[in-house]
DNA sequence: TGCATCTAGTTGCAATTGCAACTAAAACAA
DNA sequence: TTGTTTTAGTTGCAATTGCAACTAGATGCA
């Protein structure tokens, strides 16, 4: 009931926040060096991009992304004001609108990848076999908390 | 050279980021919701309650908990008006202060302590078998950027 | 010694975040 | 229909962060 964390629990959740963090951190520098914007902004250009045809209503982003609506709504203003993206009223529901990418926000993501993709390949997937990675994935997997 | 990185790898990377996430704001809402200070201040104060004698300096903490100096500065500036620590000049480097703990701040720490680890417990630890949780410590350590 | 460089820490400012309150449209219920 | 509740998104404000510039003491070297 009271049960407290055995100590390797505690070293793997310190573990799982030390590394995520320093590995972001090294990430981020990474595209910075580039002139390249920072995750966030790929993370929404990127599901706009596989979304295709309609674009995404924000709140749709906000659960791909797990990003709170406040938030989100700031970065879309971002990358509105970026030409990355636009907002578009939403025929079916009027509250909402549906936000599309442009070219240039589909051309922002073709330019971020490969730097974004060489960083996690020298910092986190060169460090790992294949095997291990998919044990990581499961072992995350397992601790994720369900998306409510 | 150009390798990029297998899908076993981005899918690790992606679980990464978004568990460490979403932990992370479970337990932060945890610990507001009983009306406690956030993890970063329990970090830094875990680090001086450990530490004894004769407190630590700013950047040594800096380097254990990995949060760059300008923002540990503030962070302090917030604990010392609250009165959890206490800076004191230092002996032996002028430039610098020694930070110790207050019994306001060691009291603290035992506050959040239960709250914290039965967050931890709940969110993370029941999840996983010992080892497990032993083998996610071994993989996070094996892709975490060396200290440098 | 005297000067250049480095390190510890602080601060100003702009950008980002978190929270709570808000607007407006949907959805539901009587 | 009308009123109530829920959902989508925005906004004001305060707090936090990131960056660059700064002060001042330490260190290295000629």
């Amino acid at each position: 009931m009271n049960k407290t964390p055995s100590p390797q629990a505690i070293q793997a959740w310190i573990q799982l926040h030390r590394t995520q963090r320093q590995l972001l951190s090294t990430v981020e520098t990474a595209l910075k060096s580039q002139d390249l914007p920072a995750l966030d902004w790929y993370d929404v250009l990127l599901e706009l991009h596989k979304a295709k045809g309609d674009g995404l209503r924000q709140f749709e982003i906000g659960e791909k992304i797990l990003l709170n609506k406040h938030n989100l709504s700031r970065l879309i203003d971002r990358l509105e004001k970026n030409l990355l993206v636009e907002r578009h009223q939403c025929s079916e529901d009027g509250r909402g609108n549906r936000i599309k990418i442009t070219s240039e926000g589909s051309s922002m993501v073709k330019a971020m990848w490969p730097v974004y993709s060489q960083a996690i390949q020298q910092n986190f997937a060169a460090k790992l076999t294949e095997e291990e990675a998919q044990t990581l994935s499961e072992l995350l997997a397992k601790v994720l908390p369900a998306a409510q």
